[in-house]
DNA sequence: GTAGGGTTAG
């Protein structure tokens, strides 16, 4: 009977559950309740609903544990629907009493279907029920307020919660890294030390994602450290997280190495190095690691795609990037997702095949959505076509009123085309609905500090050097004769005001501090929040040249790297 | 307790 048991939960397919299914019915042990309770707990994780309800019906006895082991199978699978339903079953047709493990089940099922309403209301199935003083319940239920967007909520239970374990600490960090909030991680991080408790692989995980927001590069080297110091270098989670850091913080070179010291690189850590080398424009570099990736009998699957077809469209490989959209299916077996879509419009759109990508948004065999739209957006805005930018934005408009990005976008696209009026109505549209656009700001580390810049920024004490630096950059800009491109400034003024304004954009005073303030020996690196203007674009390029710098800019999405008048993106972002 | 997912990587 124990041989059976542990049969049972070793099944990792179909064929084989069915056969060890078939032995349980020839042992006579089938009406035995617990190995019931597996078989139904494999079907379900298994995907086989039908057979799992099968099963579960053909169960004498069932008890909580069988009933449980139903509904955590749904769960696992994040089937909400069939979750609620076997709960309502089980309160109704056997009248048992769910316990902490059932409300674990279903509250981890809210959590991944996104479903806040009843979420809430099994927290407050489980006030009534006594069930908030188990850690276990409360920690679930801190990561469904922070995974759907209550991150308050979470901190007040977490705040409220009499005894924490490692899990709740984790989990809180976790929340605040993934909000973007570095500062609550930092502050968080040294409260759990202060209270005795040992951090493991997954607060090393939460720290780095806490640090990636910072999105500086002095901070990777120095948690790198502190992981080293802690023993948790070899660990495939935190090589991966800390590679990932060190990418988005401009050095790819060091993510490289940390790649390959891992011994079996598994197929999310491929794919994060394959993200790296997308997120740096270097498509090539992504294409041969991921035939290495292939080559190695690593199967790659959605996720690898996408950054794969983000790599392809980076670095304008148009037919590359249609071979692999092509090939997911065909050859990898991987079904393309609305995301896959979101690349392949980006990549047509980008390279100017604007009617390509709208006729694959119109066979695609699901409803369009805001990253499909985007990316069409955004191509429009490139290519400055005013009417399919307009249909772009009108159906972003539809799906979601409130970002103010895409107003942005469109009236851009209307200033760049001379059509003033129309630029000015989005605006005030924009204002109607009381949105404002995000301040454009640049970020650059030096010593122990980020410092911050926006247009016309004369808040560092150093302001004086900083502009008269700019001033130099300017001069020897004009005395090259430099085009500015201005056009880039989408208001309707002068000429001169125009470019009085390029000239003091965040990206340029970040550029002269660095100047002013860093080595020749080492890249200046700058983090913008918005994508890098033309202009600006152009001086890098030129300072790169005249200074004899490494520049490296990340903006939202990419980094580029300047060097000896050139940019790693050749011209193409 | 027979043991039924508390967090964490691209």
């Amino acid at each position: 009977m124990q041989s059976l048991l542990w049969a049972v939960s070793s099944c990792r397919s179909l064929v084989n559950c069915q056969a060890i299914h078939a032995l349980v019915i020839k042992s006579q042990f089938i009406n035995n309740g617990f190995i019931g309770d597996r078989l139904v707990s494999i079907y379900t994780s298994l995907g086989f609903n039908d057979y799992a309800r099968k099963m579960f019906d053909e169960i004498p006895d069932k008890d909580l544990v069988s009933w449980n082991s139903f509904i955590s199978g749904f769960s696992k699978r994040g089937i909400l629907a069939l979750c609620l339903n076997a709960f309502q079953r089980m309160r109704n047709e056997a009248d048992l009493k769910p316990n902490k493990v059932t409300l674990l089940s279903v509250i981890s099922a809210c959590t991944v279907d996104g479903a806040l309403c009843e979420g809430k209301c099994f927290h407050g199935f489980g006030v009534k029920m006594g069930y908030m003083e188990e850690v276990k319940v409360a920690n679930v239920l801190i990561n469904m307020y922070g995974k759907l967007g209550m991150l308050d909520a979470a901190y007040v239970l977490f705040n409220t919660m009499k005894a924490r374990s490692l899990v709740t600490w984790n989990s809180i960090l976790a929340l605040h890294a993934q909000h973007g909030h570095s500062d609550d991680v930092v502050g968080l991080f040294n409260l759990m030390r202060r209270a005795g408790v040992k951090p493991d692989q997954a607060t090393m995980v939460a720290l780095l994602q806490g640090c990636t927001e910072l999105g500086v590069v002095k901070q990777a080297t120095v948690v790198h450290a502190c992981i080293f110091k802690c023993g948790f270098e070899g660990d495939m989670l935190v090589s991966t997280s800390l590679m990932s850091l060190y990418a988005k913080s401009g050095q790819l070179i060091a993510a490289n190495v940390i790649f390959g010291e891992l011994t079996k690189p598994d197929a999310v850590a491929w794919t994060s190095m394959l993200a790296s080398y997308a997120m740096h424009g270097c498509g090539s570099e992504a294409i041969k690691l991921f035939e290495n990736m292939v080559d190695g009998g690593i199967y790659p699957d959605h996720v690898t795609f996408t950054h794969l077809l983000s790599a392809c469209s980076h670095a304008g490989l148009i037919s590359e990037g249609r071979k692999y959209f092509e090939d997911m299916f065909r050859v990898y077996g991987v079904q393309p997702r609305i995301d896959h879509y979101s690349c392949m419009v980006d990549l047509l759109g980008r390279a100017g095949l604007l009617e390509d990508a709208v006729s694959l948004i119109r066979s695609m065999p699901m409803k369009p959505n805001v990253g499909v739209w985007g990316a069409l957006l955004g191509a429009c805005r490139i290519h400055n076509n005013v009417e399919l930018g307009k249909e772009a934005a009108d159906n972003l408009f539809l799906l979601n009123s409130s970002d103010h990005r895409n107003y942005i976008m469109l009236s851009n696209i209307y200033s760049a085309s001379g059509q003033w009026k129309d630029a000015s109505k989005i605006r005030s549209m924009m204002k109607g609905r009381r949105l404002v656009g995000d301040p454009g700001y640049s970020l650059f580390e030096h010593g122990n500090r980020v410092y911050q810049f926006v247009v016309g920024d004369q808040s560092h004490p150093n302001s004086d050097k900083i502009y008269a630096k700019l001033e130099e950059i300017v001069r020897k800009v004009h005395e090259a004769g430099l085009v500015r491109q201005t056009e880039f400034i989408l208001h309707d003024v002068e000429e001169e005001v125009k470019i009085d304004m390029i000239n003091k954009h965040s990206e340029k005073l970040a550029l002269a501090f660095g100047l002013l303030v860093t080595n020749t020996s080492i890249p200046i690196t700058i983090i913008k929040n918005l994508r890098i203007c033309g202009d600006c674009h152009s001086v890098m390029k030129f300072v790169s040249l005249i200074e004899k710098r490494t520049i490296i800019v990340r903006d939202p999405k990419r980094f580029h790297h300047f060097a000896n008048g050139m940019c790693s993106c050749k011209d193409y972002w």
